[in-house]
Parts: structure tokens; C-alpha cells; sequence
RNA sequence: GCGCCCGUAGCUCAACGGGAUAGAGCAUCGGCCUUCUAAGCCGAAGGUUGCAGGUUCGAGCCCUGCCGGGCGCGCCA
């Protein structure tokens, strides 16, 4: 209906231009239609008037009437005003608003899709977190943002493609298997010093006792021949945890050997790889693929990456390293590909990886981050534009933190130290569809407050609750509708919308209509939570709908058209629900 | 020091590619269950949109400078 408005006006727009009463130059400003604000000023608002007045060197008010007359007629439109400073205000015929009450129970499941996107094909990676440990609820954000934004794009018409990116190769690898095998000792019954930059957190251990009962004892070996002659690890003793830690490693490697070190690796990379997916799976997040790094390091890609850019003339070496002149596509500094010791970095492999995306054939690539990575934007932006490829293509959306308190104070969030809240717990004490909606019903660059004694103390609270029990309600009706012996009659219902009339049902019925434009912005601006806002507005006006009138009435007609109206609503709040991976209960 | 994000009602947050009188929830106060679920509804009160300039028909939104908070600024990932 939007897109209907916006080429009347476009028509109007083209025959003042013929007319000579508009300037031909392409270059003026976009004119927008956009829902008006207030019912006082109908259903769609045109700024065209306004934006166009200087070019025309005429009166705002003046060019509106103008614009107004060269309008084609349309059955759609019952009126057009001008009102405030120039805006043309839309009002729709009634039969055009009733239409999406019929499009809703028609089209069921599929009301509020478009093809917009056309099939085009868009890859988003989310969360992504490194497979060291189970996820906190900092990844819920990005879980919930990442598969609503994705659900949200399909639902416009886009052919979506969700990704995790495992970092399954490297140092952090290395200490994870290191930390597995300490605490698999110590199940063995070895007493040896945790390493302080281990990883600590107590999986580590319930792990390593199902390696131990899995595998038995062919991985014991005498703590003492472990740690004798290693460098010192305090501070105070003039050593470097890391270092230490990656003697430990080196140490490990050499007792265990590669094979049994592999399969150590293996077995946590497995393990704890497996709790994520539970967790996300829980937590309604699937994925097309998790593309592992390891992958992208053992087919050659990233010396292919570096190779390119090498090629391009865009890499240097100094200090021993391989460095990309970043900066000269806008980074603020170079970077190192390769390091002094010949392995790649970690941004090399990044580079291949958005390399690969690209070339696997996605018209846009989006990237889930947390804000502690934003720095990180420029450079990988830069390599796709040393290699060619037009940087606006990777779209990075940044999710701030959500900073938790418990009791008033603030919780830590390092995995290494073990002390965090896990996705699994806030789940488990919050429910997954409040945890969800809660997360999603925020603009991502927003700082967010969680407070988890009030989200599990008065969950009740919780908005998603509102929502779910407008959709659980309007099953409640149509139950006592059933329970009274009576009949619901859709087509009767759909014949004789016009008799809604109360001010209560046409703010329901524009928010109906309203659905579809939700979706296309929300996937336009790749912003969900537009759509969670929506659903809170649908169900406040259904709610105080619900209030102020009767639906099982007397009158047949009159019945089954609020019926019809009623069970529109519930469609979309099904709909618009489950794209953000919420259930729509029948019942609470 | 430099860069990115944020600053809106007592609190948590909205405000739809700059639009008309800045809106919800919570908390506070006052009403509504013999009738479809009170996890609901109605009403009241609550604001110099951090501060100061600028851009234009119009600024919470764009620009500049301050103030305050978060996060980055590794041959870590």
C-alpha cells in the first residue's frame, strides 16, 4: 500500500515536471512516504512538498495543492489533505484498509513476507564465539540480535545464510587442550599447580572426567616430569604468565605426543563445541554451518589470502613480519599477516575467511560483533578493498555488551577466569522466549542494563509476556466461542468489515496493515528490534481493544467481522513472534 | 592522547533512511473483575532530549566544541 501511495506520487511528481512547473534535474531530494503519526492526519504522509518547495521556488503549501491536482485517482485513496507546513496526507478507502485483515487470514503463515530482497543472496555470521568455553549470556545478545536480523531478512525476501565461524586453530587451542589434560590429571589423582592463565572454569574439569572415564588412564603421566625446569610464572618472580604458559604447552606437546595432543585437542574442541550448539540450539539459534578455521588453514586459503595481497602490492615486510599497508585504505595503521616466527595472524585468517564469503557468491555479507571489536572493522575492510572488492559489501553490525548485575553489583565476564553467567543459567532462570525478546526489544548500539534478580524476580514483567498473552487470549475467545455452541464464519467476517467502525478497531486494523511495512524496514535498516516494538504496540491495541468491546455478541455479522479482526491480530503476532524466536502460546 | 559507540521522564528503554503536540513499561497516586484469561484496561503526575553554538521550511536524529559513561588502540584471539 506504501509502494501504491509513493507511485501516485511519483506519477503526480513527473506530470509537474512536463508541465514545466518542476525543475527536470535529477538531483533533487529523495521525497519519502512514511505512516503518519497521528490518525488526525490519515494513514500515509508525504513530505514531497517541502523537500521540492525551493527547487520549485514555490510556496510549500502552494506546490502541495499543485501535487494534489496532478494526482491519479485511485480506488485505494478516499482523500488527500494538506495539513501543517506542506505535508500531503493519504487517507485510505476503507475497503483498501480492510484488505490487509484479508490478506492476514488468507495468506496465514506468510502474511507480512515480500519478495523486496528478491532472492538475493545474504550471508550473516553471529556469535561466533571462540570454542574455550560454554557461552555467557554477553553472546545471548548477539544470538538473539543476529538470528532475529537473519529471520527478518528472509522474511522480506532475502536468501539468508547463517554462519559461525570457529576458531578451532591456534594458541587459544593449544592452551585449551593444555587445560583439559591438568584437570584430567588431577581426576587421576595427580596434584599439580594450575597455570593462572589457564582455562579454569569448572566445564573444564566435568570434561575432563568424561575423558577420563571415556578414555581411562592412557593419558597419565607423572605431574613432576611435567612441570620440572619450566621458567617461573609470578609476576613477583620476574616471569610472564604467558610465556610460562606456553613453555606448559610446549611441555605438553613433547610428553604426550602429537597424536594423543591432537586427540586431547579434539576431544575439548568436541566437547565444549557440542555445549554451544545445545545452548544455541536451545535458545531456538540453528545455523546452515559452523565453517571451521582450521578448515580455511589446511586448504591452503589463507596463504592464498596473503599470497593475493602480495600480489597486489599491498604487503611489506619489516621487523621480520609480513605486514599489509593497511593503512593506506583508511586503517589507522598497518598490520602483520605473517608473524616474525612464520605462523599467520589471526586477521590473516580473517581476511581469507571474508575473502571466501565473498566469493562463495553472497551479494552482502554481515557480521555480527561485539563493540570490543569494532576496532577490528577498518582493517578487514580494508584487505576486501585492496582485493578488489567494494568494502560496502560487509555490512559490521557492533552489539554492545548487556553489563550484568547481580545484587546490585556488577558481574565479571572472563571466560578464562571462569566466573561468568552462562547463557544456559539466564535460559534456565529467565526462559528463553523473555531472555529473547528482551535482548531483541533494544537497539544494538544501546549500552543495556540486565539486572538479573528483576528479570527472574518479576519476569512476570517481562514484555515478551505481554505479547504472548494477547495471542494466548484471542485463542481463549475462540474457545469460549466453541464452548458456547457457537459458530465462527471467516467469510462472513471478512464480507463485513465495514462494520468496524469503532476507533479501538481501526487502530487495530492499521496496525495489520502496518505488518508487511514492519518488516521490509526492519530488514531495510537491519534493525529487529523495530519489529519487537511493533508487536508490543499490536498487542497494547489489542488489549485495550479486547477492554472495551465484546466479541461473542448477538449480532452474527458484527461478530464474525471483530472475529476476523481478532484473529488477523493473533496471525501477526504469530508471525512476527516467531520471527524473533519466541512461541506464541494458546494458552497461559 | 587518538578512534568508535552511547547520553531522552525517578529507573529501563522507544521515537520508523531530519518531520507535525518526544512515546511505552516499571515505580508513585486514583479507578475497573456476576459478562470473552486482571500476566489485562482507564486516568493522573512525571521532559530545557548532557551543555553551548551551527546547518534549514523543520533537529532527539546532521556538523563543530565541550562534559559524562562504555569499549578499543598487540607480531593475542
Amino acid at each position: 500500500m506504501k509502494r501504491h501511495v509513493a507511485s501516485l506520487l511519483a506519477q503526480a511528481l513527473d506530470a509537474l515536471r512536463e508541465a514545466g512547473e518542476l525543475p527536470a534535474e535529477a538531483a533533487l531530494p529523495e521525497i519519502q512516504v512514511e505512516r503518519a503519526r497521528d490518525r488526525a492526519y490519515g494513514d500515509y504522509a508525504a513530505n514531497a512538498a517541502m523537500v521540492l518547495a525551493k527547487a520549485a521556488r514555490r510556496k510549500p503549501r502552494e506546490l502541495a495543492e499543485a501535487i494534489r491536482d496532478r494526482l491519479p485517482a485511485s480506488e485505494a485513496i478516499a482523500q488527500v489533505e494538506i495539513a501543517g507546513p506542506g505535508f500531503l496526507n493519504f487517507t485510505l478507502a476503507p475497503h483498501a484498509r480492510h484488505e490487509a485483515v484479508r490478506a492476514a487470514l488468507r495468506e496465514g503463515g506468510a502474511y507480512g513476507r515480500s519478495d523486496r530482497g528478491a532472492g538475493r543472496p545474504v550471508h550473516i555470521e553471529f556469535v561466533s564465539a571462540n570454542p574455550t568455553g560454554p557461552l555467557h549470556v554477553g553472546h545471548g545478545r548477539g544470538a538473539a540480535f543476529g538470528d532475529a536480523l537473519a529471520s527478518v531478512l528472509e522474511a522480506a525476501g532475502y536468501a539468508v545464510h547463517r554462519e559461525y565461524y570457529v576458531n578451532d586453530a591456534g594458541r587459544q587451542m593449544d592452551i585449551l587442550a593444555v587445560s583439559l589434560w591438568l584437570r584430567y590429571l588431577e581426576a587421576a589423582g595427580e596434584r599439580l599447580p594450575f597455570p593462572a592463565k589457564g582455562y579454569r572454569g569448572e566445564y573444564i574439569a566435568v570434561h575432563a572426567r568424561e575423558l577420563l572415564e571415556a578414555e581411562g588412564r592412557r593419558y597419565v603421566h607423572p605431574a613432576g616430569e611435567l612441570f620440572a625446569d619450566l621458567p617461573p610464572e609470578a609476576e613477583a618472580e620476574g616471569g610472564d604468565p604467558e610465556a610460562y604458559l606456553d613453555a606448559l604447552v610446549a611441555r605438553a606437546r613433547a610428553v604426550l605426543g602429537e597424536t594423543a595432543h591432537r586427540r586431547l585437542l579434539d576431544f575439548a574442541l568436541e566437547a565444549i563445541l557440542g555445549d554451544i550448539r545445545a545452548d544455541l540450539d536451545a535458545f531456538g539459534v540453528t545455523y546452515h554451518r559452523y565453517f571451521s578455521e582450521r578448515q580455511l588453514v589446511d586448504s591452503g586459503r589463507i596463504e592464498a589470502a596473503v599470497e593475493r595481497l602480495g600480489a597486489a602490492g599491498h604487503t611489506y615486510e619489516a621487523d621480520g613480519a609480513l605486514w599489509f599497508r593497511a593503512s593506506a585504505f583508511g586503517d589507522d595503521k598497518d598490520r602483520v599477516l605473517r608473524r616474525d616466527n612464520g605462523l599467520t595472524t589471526y586477521f590473516a585468517a580473517d581476511v581469507a575467511y571474508h575473502l571466501e564469503k565473498l566469493e562463495r557468491g553472497y551479494e552482502t555479507v554481515i557480521d555480527v560483533w561485539g563493540a570490543d571489536h569494532h576496532g577490528y572493522v577498518p582493517r578487514v575492510k580494508a584487505a576486501l578493498q585492496a582485493l578488489g572488492a567494494e568494502a560496502e559489501r560487509l555490512d559490521v553490525r557492533l552489539v554492545q555488551f548487556a553489563i550484568l548485575y547481580r545484587g546490585g553489583e556488577r558481574l565479571s565476564m572472563s571466560t578464562r577466569s571462569g566466573e561468568f553467567v552462562t547463557l544456559r543459567e539466564l535460559r534456565e532462570e529467565v526462559g528463553k522466549d523473555a531472555a529473547r525478546f528482551f535482548y531483541v526489544l533494544r537497539r544494538p548500539e544501546q549500552h543495556m542494563d540486565f539486572d538479573l534478580d528483576l528479570a527472574k524476580s518479576e519476569s512476570a514483567d517481562n514484555p515478551v509476556y505481554y505479547c504472548q498473552y494477547a495471542h494466548a487470549r484471542i485463542c481463549s475467545v475462540f474457545e469460549q466461542l466453541a464452548g458456547r455452541g457457537l459458530h465462527y464464519d471467516r467469510e462472513r467476517g471478512a464480507a463485513a468489515l465495514e462494520r468496524l467502525d469503532a476507533e479501538h478497531e481501526q487502530i487495530v486494523l492499521d496496525l495489520i496493515g502496518r505488518y508487511p511495512e514492519v518488516i521490509e524496514d526492519a530488514a531495510a535498516a537491519r534493525e529487529p528490534h523495530q519489529l519487537a516494538q511493533y508487536l508490543r504496540e499490536l498487542a497494547a491495541a489489542f488489549h485495550t481493544y479486547y477492554n472495551a468491546v465484546p466479541f461473542i455478541i448477538e449480532d452474527e455479522a458484527l461478530r464474525d467481522a471483530r472475529l476476523a479482526l481478532i484473529e488477523a491480530t493473533r496471525q501477526v503476532l504469530a508471525n512476527g513472534l516467531g520471527l524473533l524466536g519466541v512461541e506464541a502460546p494458546e494458552s497461559m
